[in-house]
DNA sequence: GGCTCACTATACAGACCGGTATACTTTTGA
DNA sequence: TCAAAAGTATACCGGTCTGTATAGTGAGCC
């Protein structure tokens, strides 16, 4: 990638992001970018193509920042867990401040064979895996289910802090998590 | 409101719905009503009018089914909470495939002065009011706590809906706050 | 009958949309 | 060193965007 198709997805990714795809349009992404639209078309061919890049970027980015969270976490599967939630929550402080990139880039393209389509399914069935991966290890048995639960808390979690319903809704749901956690903890020793 | 008027906003309803606002024009609104623009710019006056009145007009009807729904249950608080997650499913399942379609048109508008916004966080913030007002009945102490998990659980359900997350979340989502609700309720008897 | 209101039909304005063409300059690496 | 790659600048294309203007039709109402 080129230093000029790096400056022109940064300008679309953040335009994006802020204004939404369709308000945003490629005259002014090559201008915010310092770019002329020769060079973004050289570049990236389409605007939707460049919205398909916005999108693995991001989903790339968060993935890596979720690695390297739950690398330095504590190896128990259940402060893992919660690891996903600290790192929602700096994530979202830093890069998401209206809500889940996915979710929004959801409202706007309504065809499934849109090619920027899977791309945001895969990251939600990716998250949810990762759940159900980690609460396998919690309570066998219960994997799905706490999956779902924790899945519904982190996803309603970004929705809360997208929309300013209430203050801090990520730890509100990390919080939430945690009980969930010791009780399926608790009844799986039982067990 | 007119003939033509109600014909015009059911089809942007409809339109904005499925396609995202900023994807839809005037003119495609004018064919699919049957409306010439003379008429629709005479209804309205501007494109942002129908948005606003789409938005005002789809949080009303949810409201009036949601009032509906809650009159014919029974009249505790928790049996309240539940029918609040049941009524979110039927309205999904007739009016809602593709999520809540105030996070979605928040998507799209950034801007806090617009005059649909306001419309748009009121939502949440009355959601939010009735599920603390419930939650106030069953634990006086955790009204806030409490009803914030179930705003989250609601959220994050619509959202799994709308992107098809797994199956049925909104279920999963009331099957939780079930579980939520009778925890809640031992923990204040016991007090 | 005459008046108003809601509506149709059509054409148009000016801006912006995504995308392309031509011509030229700068950077860079074998 | 020299050619390819990457970039700038600018003009343009057909189409669509929101919004307006002009002209006329039909129904209800006092």
């Amino acid at each position: 990638m080129t230093l000029a198709a790096r400056r022109v997805l940064e300008a679309a990714a953040r335009l994006f992001y802020e204004r939404g795809i369709h308000a945003v349009g490629v005259d002014l992404i090559a201008a915010e970018a310092g770019v002329t639209k020769k060079t973004l078309y050289d570049r990236f061919g389409s605007k939707e193509q460049i919205v398909v890049e916005y999108l693995a970027d991001r989903d790339e980015r968060w993935r890596a920042f979720l690695a390297q969270r739950l690398d330095t976490a504590q190896p128990t599967s259940a402060a893992r867990v919660l690891a996903v939630f600290d790192a929602s929550r700096a994530w979202s402080a830093k890069n998401s401040s209206k809500g889940c990139s996915m979710v929004n880039a959801h409202a706007e393209i309504s065809d499934p064979s849109h090619p920027a389509y899977p791309i945001i399914t895969g990251q939600k069935q990716w998250m949810l895996t990762l759940f159900t991966d980690l609460a396998g290890d919690i309570t066998p048995d219960g994997a799905g289910h706490l999956s779902q639960t924790l899945m519904l808390l982190h996803e309603g979690a970004l929705v809360a802090h997208g929309l300013n319903i209430f203050a801090d809704p990520i730890s509100h749901a990390r919080e939430q998590a945690q009980t969930l956690l010791a009780a399926a903890e608790n009844s799986a020793a039982k067990r």
